[in-house]
DNA sequence: TTAATTAGTTCGTGTTATATTTTATATATA
DNA sequence: TATATATAAAATATAACACGAACTAATTAA
């Protein structure tokens, strides 16, 4: 029963987070400025920044004179103070990245599995991989480890069922922990791109973030005021299955017209199938260039789905009125296209139009958006605890 | 940018707050059995009821002994520390409650208006019945007034847009500040239904609760570990028009097939008028009476709307993966068949049945639910501000 | 040079949660 | 009945903390 009390020691930890969530938010700033965003006294800024400061995360990045007085002394993240591990698990494998509090990769990992691979042959790969990895860097600067999996995740980091990877009840976190000793998080696919778009990503001044992992299924992951919404289950956002035509087509789920029967990629590829009238799987690459080249097959085809996107997708930002609203995943790289068609509708189509307005905006990080987030789970505490 | 800081102010309030939040869901209990759900020390816990006690909103309820040691004091809320008054505003009118912090209503006041009514009348005659009420208590234990309105609220207080009533940018909360000196509130009709089941109704020890008002519309009010989920515009959660039917009935908002085109008040109502063969508008009492004495027409139109309830309901349940559901508004009167149906699908079509098992209950508070909660808006501020 | 201006630090103060000690009130047992 | 034991709550001492005021630092303008 998680009731929200006041310790001691969770103050200084709250400053310390609100001074770096600044930081990072307002690229290099003054003490001064972030005393004014934070609405904390210059005093206990310079505290904050000190014991910051000697824990190696921040630095100071040079002086900005502007008028008469003292001249601003910036201050910046370190990148280099700590690396972290991501990696992110589906059907066709896992990639792994190790990477620097800027998201700058310094290696990373691929592996590559047939379907019919067991979870535990994948978990000891990645394993054995992270492992390598991880030499590559001090034991002191190894900050934590995040896995990310389309499913629904126990807080203990059980997968308790990830349909498209066939896995039920599997042990992820505890036998990963045993692996590579260190924080070690298990979170959701989605869940871990809005952790990724709101910490590295194109939501960094998100107060509400809807992050979409558009792919065979679709997945939801909601940052508020810099907090992973979390269900009382662990099941994050299921937005996949929110029905959305009740006549529609067979979900895999056994429903009718859910969100992800109508407009994943799976679904996409389906119409492709229909309209060129081929029974071979056509795949996305394809579909793409298709369409970049105005072929009316493949027009078609994203249209259809286009449009089941965006009624899905308008009916989230009723339901949680976000400021931002991130796509990832492969049916993100229809770029700029798709976004600005689903910007269009979602800020048509709400409840009040004029009164509010949403960005929607494209991953910037490709297919390696939820191993970023995963990594970055250990972010928090790592700043927070560490020297 | 409300960046989450320290502040010593802010600790001690938090203390009291948990504090409260044990006494209100564990009802009379000791001071050791407070410190042991917070998991703060028993010295704080006693500081922090010796300031609850000097503001009069605890009191002992005699002790208790079991076993060998000091019998336990048992603390309880005073229910006559303060009085809220808590009005809700719908298309008939409006109720106004004054009522203990038990919820038990001293008095109440109704207000009747045709649809006609301009909302500087509504709100007039509001302000005059509130003074009314508020003269019966003393000016220090007057708590605070909350208004709920089902439409989309401003954090000012200014009603930006409410369809049913046909207001639009009424600068409510301002009026009403002017009319009545002291805390006031404005709030979604849905999002006090919330608080009221969450403070005084059968959600007390949820954790995350989503609260639906079904009436005319279909309104949507979620508290995640007592803290009301509030959009970035100010909506909170418009479930109403999430599309279920993507070739459904046209919606009174210009698209097809919103949850509450197809499964609100409005949508039973002209089912029953079709099945039943008649141009006259049918009167719920008419239909519930009807259903109740298993007339085919009324079955018909029931099961109708109950399906795409059970549709909205359970996608709300896989975004939000909530605790407990209650359910209020009119449409709850069909009460114990309703909500059992409801429970049954919900937790049946879940993404992992089994799994998680979600409480679906219906409001003990009528057509007052809102009302209670708009009230219960005062709540914390007062008992953390006050003496 | 000197005044003005702005940034950042130091230090004293009051508030707070916590740990420790003390007091209060019961049961069990010889 | 006296004594030991167990438990709850209060009192007291302590250390951490944010804050505000005074102070120092580093620049421009005159």
């Amino acid at each position: 029963m998680p009731i929200p009390v006041a310790r001691h020691s969770l103050m200084r930890e709250m400053n310390e987070m609100a001074v770096m969530t600044v930081v990072r938010q307002h690229g290099p700033v003054s003490r001064r400025r972030i005393a004014e965003v934070t609405g904390l006294t210059k005093s206990t800024v310079t505290v904050a920044v000190q014991r910051l400061f000697s824990k190696d995360v921040l630095m100071e990045l040079g002086s900005v004179t502007a008028g008469p007085g003292r001249p601003e002394r910036l201050l910046g993240l370190n990148p280099d103070a700590g690396y972290l591990l991501g990696a992110s698990i589906d059907v066709a494998g896992f990639q792994l990245l190790l990477f620097d509090l800027e998201a700058r990769v310094l290696d990373q990992k691929r592996g590559v599995f047939d379907a019919k691979a067991s979870p535990n042959e994948v978990l000891e790969a990645l394993a054995q991989a992270a492992r390598l990895l991880r030499q590559q860097i001090s034991a002191r600067k190894y900050w934590g480890f995040g896995v990310s999996i389309p499913g629904i995740i126990a807080p203990s980091g059980t997968v308790i069922h990830a349909p498209n990877l066939k896995w039920k009840e599997v042990e992820a976190g505890e036998y990963l922990r045993r692996q590579l000793p260190g924080p070690l998080y298990v979170v959701n696919d989605a869940a871990a791109g809005a952790i990724a778009e709101y910490y590295f990503g194109n939501a960094l001044t998100s107060e509400f973030l809807l992050y979409l992992s558009l792919g065979m299924g679709i997945g939801g992951g909601v940052m508020m005021g810099g907090n992973l919404l979390v269900g009382i289950h662990g099941a994050g956002t299921e937005v996949g299955h929110m029905v959305i035509d009740d006549n529609g087509p067979y979900c895999r789920c056994g429903r009718q017209g859910c969100f992800e029967a109508v407009a994943s990629l799976r679904a996409l590829t389906e119409r492709a199938m229909r309209t060129r009238d081929v029974r071979d799987w056509v795949g996305l690459d394809h579909i793409i260039e298709a369409f970049n080249q105005d072929e009316p097959w493949a027009r078609q085809a994203l249209e259809e789905t286009l449009h089941y996107l965006q009624q899905g997708i308008t009916n989230l930002a009723n339901i949680f009125d976000p400021d931002t609203i991130v796509l990832g995943g492969p049916l993100s790289r229809f770029g700029e296209y798709l976004r600005a068609q689903i910007e269009r509708r979602v800020n048509q189509d709400m409840m009040i139009a004029g009164h509010r307005s949403i960005a929607v905006r494209l991953t910037r990080f490709n297919e390696f958006t939820s191993a970023f987030g995963a990594g970055a789970m250990a972010l928090n505490t790592a700043v927070t605890t560490r020297a």
